[in-house]
Formats: C-alpha cells, structure tokens, sequence
DNA sequence: CTTTAAGTAAACTTGAGAGTGTACTTTTGG
DNA sequence: CCAAAAGTACACTCTCAAGTTTACTTAAAG
C-alpha cells in the first residue's frame, strides 16, 4: 500500500498549503488536486469531504506541535529565567515560518463552525501549556499559591495580548528581534509581579 | 422623502440583526428583505451590494459606541476604584445584548476583508479607550511614568484575554455577575501590581 | 393631474465550487 | 499471471445565493 500513502500524504501537504494560504471556504478542492498532482477522485477516496480532509490537517498539525510542549520546573534555575525561556519557546513558535498563519486559519474557524474546530483550537492555542508548570512551581512555593488555571489564564491573557492577537489580526507589524525580547520581559515581569512570590527580580 | 428614508432604516435594521445573527457570509440578502418588508430592488437601490451594506452597518454601530467612551482621570478618586468602573463600564458593553455577537461579527470581517474591517475595528474594539485616561494619571503620578500606549497594550491583554476572547470563541459559558466582579479585580490588580505607583489596594 | 422617483413581485441569470459518474489505466499482492 | 484495489481524466450534476430584469403599482412634488 505504498503509492496510496504517498499520495495521501501529498493531498494533506497540498491541502495544508492551501488552507494556510486561503483558509477554508476560500480554498478549492480542485486547485488542491492539482498541487498534490491527484486526481479528484482520488482525493475523495481518501478524504469524504472538504471538512473532513481540513479536520486531517488539523489533527495532524495539532499532534506536531503537542509533541514539543512539555515545560519542567526545576527548582535550581531561577524562576523568571525558566519563565522567560518558555515564553521564548512559545514565541517563536507562533513567530516560525507557517505559525501565524496556522493560528489565523484555526480561530478563522471557530467563527465558521465553532463545534467542529473547537476541541482542536482548544488544544493548539488555547491548551495552556504553561500550566503543568505552573502547578508544580505552586508546589515549590516559587509561585503564589493560587489556582494554577487562573494563573495561567493570566499568563495567557498577557502573552496572546501581546504576541498572538496583534499578529493575527495584523494590526502590528512583524516584529523586530529587540522588541520581541522587551515584550517577553514585559509579559514575564508583570504576570511575575503579581504572581511570583518573592523574588522581585525587575 | 420620507418612505424612502424609512426603507432604508428597515433594511440597515434587518441587516444588523441578520449579519448578527448569521456572520457576514451566512447572511442571505432575500431573508434580509423579507425581515425588512422590502423587495429585492429597493434594498439594491439603497445599498449596491452586500459588502456596503454591511459597511454601513458597521460604520453605525461605531459611531455609536464611541459616543458612550470618555473616560477622565479624576485625581481625588482612589485609583483603583476609577480603573474598575472603567472596566465594568467595557465588560458592561461587551457583555451588553449584542455586544459580544457584534465583537464577534467584526473580527471575523478581519479575516475576510482585512482593509475594509480594520479601521472600524480599531476603533471598535481595538482603539485602547483607556489611553487618555492612563495619560492623565501617568501625568498625575498615579501611574508609572512608562508610555501610556505600551501600559494601554498590557491592559487591554488583560481585559482582552480575560472577558473579550473566553466569549467571542465561547470557550467559556456566559460570566456570572460574581465571576464577573472577581475578573475585574484580577485585570485592574494585576496591572496595578506593575504599574501602579505605591497605592498597594490588595 | 401628471411626471418621476421609489417600491413591488417573482422569475431569471450567473458563477462558483463541492461532490459524482463513467470509462479507462496502473499498481500490487496472492 | 490476474483479480481487485487504487488512480486518472473530465464531463457532469446540484446547490446556493448574489444580483438583474421586467412589467407593474404607489407616493408625492411642482
């Protein structure tokens, strides 16, 4: 079964592309067959519908990204230093090559079928990552000891506000390596002022 | 000309509840006559096409709401209590009968017509009410002396990403009252926590 | 009272694009 | 080798909704 996965995978590479490039009710499943040099029926062997092969790119892209997000406290390193590096982390992913893109195509899609693109959004922006992390440097009294999830929910607010929505909504401009620095601080010092217990480390 | 006049208000009526309702592309120009007791010509010589009319639409809602924002720094009113009122007064607005569903309709005009939107929806939900009012205090010493634009962005993450987005994703059910006056306590804290200046209110 | 701008109803055109049917060729596993 | 699973080409159907045409009626200003 060797060709029909290669040319599965080719529709959902095809598929990506096109969906990035002109989200979904812009794509065309024809022009899809042509960039993954299939035919149509083809395609609709593997994938009933046009929802069902964006749900593939989805699940697939989720599950990439899941793999790299796995944030440890450790109580030796210094607390906004270990703050700081997961904000970098998060940053440049959303930053790297198809990341805003990606990221405009998922919330593009909350506005068009909420149930569908829901549980996969939830998990690819809205899943705070940081959270594990936070719990276990609640734990090492490091952090405030409220609810993680609301802390996190802070965090979040801070470091979308800054980085995610401008950018998706294109009201900024990329951004400059030197402002991208000051705006990690800024989102790590003031979720730390009123969260970190402490080390006032401005 | 005063039938013509009354028309066209049926019709921009009609029209609002429908792209309410329905987004921009889900709305159906025979179901907007038929709410506005209309025929199909009439509503064609008022407004050439969908897009203006949807313009038109969004250019109302605005005017109308920046006449309700005007918020003055008041130096012998404790700071804090200033700074919730303000943000009752947005959640208010935000969480107001259609508030959230207009929200909603325009950012997802961002994604579809990024130029068209993009003015309206600065002003809408993007133009930071808050910056005059954090000038005044930044003036009055109240606030640190940072730029009141970059302390605007961190507040408005925070208002944002706390009452703005949960909703218009519907990621969260609609905020009780109680959880609502929790939340503004947490956005106006947290950002009295790093920029205030010495009036520690918690 | 009549001209002209506005409104009505309903059938119509149009365009786009998702998905299908059909007749054919290629791959591949037993 | 040879069935059957997979792929191809492409013409086709279906649907949906924006916008138009047509033949007509109504409102109102000079």
């Amino acid at each position: 079964m060797n060709r029909s996965e290669q040319k599965r995978q080719s529709i959902l590479n095809a598929a990506k592309q096109e969906f990035i490039e002109n989200g979904f009710a812009g794509s065309n499943m024809n022009t899809v067959c042509d960039k993954a040099e299939v035919s149509k029926r083809t395609l609709y062997r593997h994938f009933e519908s046009k929802e069902l092969l964006f749900e593939a790119v989805l699940t697939i892209e989720q599950q990439q990204l899941e793999a790299l997000r796995d944030y440890r406290f450790e109580p030796k390193v210094d607390l906004r230093q270990q703050l700081i590096s997961i904000t970098q982390q998060e940053a440049q992913r959303l930053l790297a090559p198809h990341g805003m893109a990606l990221a405009r195509m998922v919330v593009m899609e909350f506005f068009r079928q909420p149930q569908m693109a829901k549980a996969l959004s939830e998990r690819l922006y809205h899943t705070h990552a940081v959270t594990p992390w936070l719990q276990q440097a609640i734990a090492a009294g490091a952090i405030k000891s409220v609810d993680a999830n609301d802390a996190a929910e802070i965090y979040m607010a801070l470091f979308n506000g800054l980085f995610l929505w401008p950018q998706i909504l294109q009201l900024a401009q990329p951004m400059a390596a030197t402002e991208l620095g000051s705006k990690i601080e800024v989102v790590v010092d003031t979720f730390l002022n009123s969260y970190g217990n402490c080390e006032s480390t401005q």
